[in-house]
DNA sequence: CTTTTATAGGACTATATTAGTCCTATAAAA
DNA sequence: TTTTATAGGACTAATATAGTCCTATAAAAG
């Protein structure tokens, strides 16, 4: 199993894409589905999830298109798999805390604790900007 | 998503508990599953899992069961994962590296692998000895 | 030497999740 | 008013995961 999926790791192309001409006038879903090599359907819906998240701007209509809302360096990648596939959790018990009988003071749960925090810094501390 | 299964998370619990028992004689899958509360079915299937990764050793017949294999100490997290789950990926370009148009020159792949080392390295050093 | 207890493991089914498509509506520029 | 482009709900398909069923085999105990 992928802690990214692929829906994300496409989005994840789109936003670099986008972050790439940061500051000129927006892009299409057509082409960055050309580009990205992203079924054009599926381009939409993923650049919709990214603007309805506040992390792209849209426009509609002739010589409109999308671009990225923010500076590429305040895009995190956490925000984008956020928007995508949502919270990443690193096991069931840390996402909803009912499911194992053994809560609250089970050993395991308070490990893996540790390492979902050291994914979130990751993905929190890295940006558009640190992929070019 | 989770990275650690539903599966897998069960086995760790089976793990800890053979842990806990470690230099005792074999407990049956039968008392496992009721003190870990995973159906016997699915406890034996998982037993077998470890079992054949060589996490635990096995002894047929009355008085038989299961047990670890190695001290707590040396059996890592990254282990019991790998013997369930298999080898997990951050993303699919990372697992198999084919899938992707951009290879070998993906600047997310890139900096996705430096997560998924980091990850590694935690299950890696992480041990059943270190959760209890 | 047969009965009982326990693991071994293939085959199958059910469930859940993820990916992807289709269709219609709406906004805005030319 | 026509054309270009996003918005988004509903649906379908594909895949992955969880879980069960059934039969075989090993070994201890009587």
């Amino acid at each position: 199993m992928d802690i990214i999926r692929r829906n994300t790791d496409y989005a994840l192309r789109l936003g670099l894409n986008l972050a790439q001409r940061y500051g000129q006038k927006a892009v299409s879903a057509r082409i960055l589905s050309e580009e990205e090599k992203v079924s054009y359907q599926l381009t939409c819906k993923l650049l919709q999830k990214l603007h309805q998240s506040g992390l792209a701007g849209s426009q509609m209509g002739p010589q409109g298109g999308y671009f990225l809302a923010h500076p590429p360096n305040e895009t995190t990648l956490s925000s984008i798999v956020q928007a995508i596939q949502g919270p990443l959790s690193i096991n069931r018990c840390l996402f909803e805390k009912k499911i194992c009988p053994k809560q609250p003071d089970c050993p395991i749960s308070k490990k893996l604790a540790e390492l979902q925090d050291s994914v979130e810094s990751f993905l929190n501390n890295t940006t558009l900007g640190d992929l070019y």
